[in-house]
DNA sequence: CTAGGCAGCTAAAACGTTTTAGTCAATTGC
DNA sequence: GCAATTGACTAAAACGTTTTAGCTGCCTAG
């Protein structure tokens, strides 16, 4: 184990030419001889040499490294995120540092702190929570937010508010009238958005029968088991995927059928949608283009770190499955 | 953007030493007074020092950075084992390179490269398929290999055996007699375990009435499907929860109930398992302990490197919910 | 025939650290 | 009171690259 590294040194010794001439000629740079190239290059392979990226980072100053910080790897949202975040840089030539937060606001400035003393060459930060943990650095290192309306980055934004009509338009369109509301917390503008996006659509055209606030990824609140065992809705609006399960799991165990009796719309399009029973109608987010979008994002104002700030919308579609259909008695 | 970065050397001048003073008063090492290294230390927070690690890696050959190369992060059974090795590693104070092979061992092959010319301090590798491709840094850095049974690497293995008797046990003492068996690839040696671990149980038991071997993640191949309508078995043994699900939905389109009519079992717990109906009865791996386990054998293994091998096997435990019960008449 | 230019190479500096080898003064040992 | 030891610090080398400046010899233009 633990051989002594081949350095440019012995490539030039072996070779018979000076370092400047290897770099030159493995990189392309400067004016090097065709012949001379071509040795450089048959000597290199033949000892194995790779090159130090450490040693080229701390000359050049670039690292060919990005970070990606995610809340929480469990929650089925980001796995395909992560990927596809993976996926791009690895193909224009980055390595990227995944940091996992654990859904912790204080991990989350830390990570930013020691990945910025690692010199990665950008941040693709998917927040915790409305805290701007990255504001220190932002005039240090390229930064992309993804999911949030933060100022002074650049962004890439699903259009929750879409989202939320697209829920409440299908829900009215099935002939529901009464509805409940299960959202996420409030504070996170993302949920508001949604949340907002089916109110405002609601308004006028159905009641409102019900509305709570449930935290995220724990179990239903009591005042929601409340009202759905109440049984004065004939449709229920979640606010994600995760609330809209735990919801057709809490009517099930109430003996109330879906989509006979209620019918349940998400929002995120979770893989898990295609295996709950029934299969669960939702708002799908583009999540591999969602990452793709924001390494390209990144990756321009790694090139132009002066570009004005950009903020791209992404566009989110209805899925419909088996969990909202007509009410039995249009009421 | 892009301030110049504050090195050893502004704090050493700022606070009229040496850069040796500095280094030595910062890493607590070298002989340095008490009233100096006070100074040092307070001029380099004010002035927002943070050390550059490519250079400290250069220097010293250590870069606290760590890869970790898995398959693919969609596979629901990946993102909690990448979750507990980042937070792991990220507790001893490595930064972790996430690599998603997309199940292409050519990938694989390439980021161990990358990696290595990155200078990680070690790999933690989920092999794609039987195929080592490490081979050609064994000798060079420290790895660790997960779920297979690879020579020449500290390896840390769930008992897949184990648990492929657990599933026939509890299939067998729930009173079945005809049972079917959906495997995954046979090549790849956990599968092949599984099956044998169950096969080997039931032997002298109960009737096999069917195998089918069945690739991964696709859907179910004819022949499967086949067999499920031929209503010929109590109970099905799946090679892995995401089979078990698919088998369970085919199942329900065949009109046969689960579990009154077909008992299926499955094997990794996915999270999937809870919010699948009926719940999933299944084989839970510590995935948790996996990582955490595999971070601390790499660590200790770029400690001394010269350590004898060590294949940890960890144990593996039946959970039962609701996908298995006694056959209606006990056949 | 000479000045200038250029292609092809080398020597050496530079990047930001850590670490080795010293320097110097103060303290200790005798 | 003087040599030896120690403690606190500095200067400089080293890590493996890239890049700048410069050197050499050859070719071409005038």
């Amino acid at each position: 184990m633990h051989k002594p590294r081949v350095t440019v040194k012995d490539v030039a010794r072996k070779a018979g030419v000076s370092v400047s001439a290897v770099s030159f000629a493995l990189n392309d740079t400067g004016s090097i001889g065709e012949s001379v190239k071509q040795r450089v290059r048959e000597v290199a392979r033949e000892l194995g040499y790779r090159p130090n990226r450490s040693a080229q980072a701390m000359r050049t100053g670039k690292t060919w490294t990005l970070g990606l910080i995610l809340p929480d790897l469990r929650n089925p949202f980001f796995p395909e995120l992560a990927q596809s975040v993976e996926n791009a840089a690895r193909e224009k030539g980055y390595a990227v540092f995944l940091v996992d937060t654990n859904v912790s606001t204080d991990i989350e400035r830390e990570a930013i702190e020691r990945l910025a003393q690692r010199g990665v060459d950008g941040i693709l930060c998917f927040p915790t929570t409305q805290a701007d943990t990255i504001a220190p650095y932002a005039d240090e290192l390229p930064v992309v937010v993804m999911d949030r309306e933060f100022d002074n980055y650049d962004r890439i934004i699903p259009d929750h508010r879409k989202g939320g009509l697209l829920q409440a338009e299908h829900i009215l369109q099935q002939g529901h009238r009464h509805i409940g509301l299960v959202t996420g917390p409030l504070d996170i503008d993302n949920m508001r958005l949604r949340r907002d996006g089916a109110v405002d659509t609601l308004t006028g055209q159905a009641e409102i029968v019900w509305e709570h606030e449930n935290p995220f990824s724990a179990n239903l609140i009591p005042a929601v088991l409340d009202s759905i065992k109440a049984r004065s809705v004939t449709a229920i609006i979640a606010g994600n995927d995760i609330l809209a399960i735990a919801v057709i799991q809490a009517l099930g165990e109430a003996g109330i059928r879906v989509p006979q009796d209620v019918s349940v719309v998400g929002f995120d399009d979770i893989p898990w949608c295609t295996v709950v029973s029934p299969p669960l109608t939702t708002i799908r987010l583009p999540i591999d283009g969602i990452g793709v979008e924001a390494v390209n994002m990144l990756l321009r104002r790694i090139d132009e770190p002066e570009a004005p700030r950009l903020t791209i919308t992404m566009d989110v579609e209805l899925i419909v499955r088996k969990s909202v259909v007509a009410p039995a008695s249009p009421s």
